[in-house]
DNA sequence: AAAGAAATAATCGCGCACGATACTTTGTTA
DNA sequence: TAACAAAGTATCGTGCGCGATTATTTCTTT
């Protein structure tokens, strides 16, 4: 039984994975005109909803740790998408806010997700299926990150 | 609607994206004591399966370009796992074939997959949900494949 | 108040991923 | 056969992700 489980085909964790990969790369034409990656296109959804987070807060939110956020951060700024400041009430936090650029952005990007679900659907790819999977996905993510936290 | 499709919430994207991310963590404990990255084992399960394989045909069972393939085979290489040699109809092709060490190291991670599916289940995720996904996942990766080869 | 623990962030090193480019070998076409 | 197109590979540059370490600030405990 371990063999078989070896054999590639049987691999959630690849299909998650190549998933992954090559949805972000439908993405990717969307992005490269706006300048942005998408890592970066998450980082502005997060601050689009709520602008002015610590650095360690929007990690949080992305699952992604501060020796990734960190850099990323300092990216874009130099992008001119935002800006951050210490906090006045902790000054070990980093107060990460949007700059003009990057709350333009958002007009901008709005219409990435409706496209894309329609280049899915051009592909043959039910967009019913594809919910599906959210809650499954949830599941997954939910009990994942409670493990992370122990 | 784009607004609030906008929502990170919203997103299969994300969910996807994470998803990968934390179950190739929980796989690290196993494959550090081997000294292997996930990347390297999905190359050793194409070559456990079949050895001595161009390296385009490897990257393209697990669709990564050569401009990836190429340097994580050299990695491999370095590391003992893997040798290369020239085809000899096709001067061209570099056929990439497990060492004895890399041979030997499928004994080692046969236990890899039920040690993932046992820890999974002690974080309280049902295997049959994520079963139910493969199927979905088959058909995102079989419909964005084939728009790649457009 | 002083000492130690915890939280937050920055940095380093390494291994992916991937667009872009260049090079060699093979196949095709005029 | 010569010129050109195509296939296969290698390399470069950039941006992640993440383990590990360090530095600063805040909290806790005595």
């Amino acid at each position: 039984m371990a063999y078989d489980q070896l054999k590639l085909q049987n691999q959630l964790c690849f299909r998650l994975y190549t998933a992954s990969r090559l949805i972000t790369q439908a993405y990717e034409p969307y992005f490269k005109p706006l300048g942005i990656t998408y890592t970066q296109y998450l980082v502005l959804m997060v601050l689009w909803e709520e602008d002015k987070q610590p650095i360690n807060t929007i990690g949080q939110k992305l699952k992604l740790g501060i020796n990734t956020t960190s850099p990323l951060i300092k990216r874009m700024e130099k992008l001119g998408l935002v800006s951050r400041q210490s906090s006045e009430t902790d000054k070990r936090q980093q107060i990460v806010y949007l700059t003009q650029k990057g709350k333009d952005m958002k007009k901008k990007a709005a219409e990435i997700p409706s496209c894309m679900t329609n280049d899915l659907c051009r592909c043959g790819i039910d967009p019913k299926s594809m919910e599906a999977m959210i809650p499954i996905l949830d599941e997954l993510l939910n009990k994942l990150s409670v493990k992370e936290e122990d």
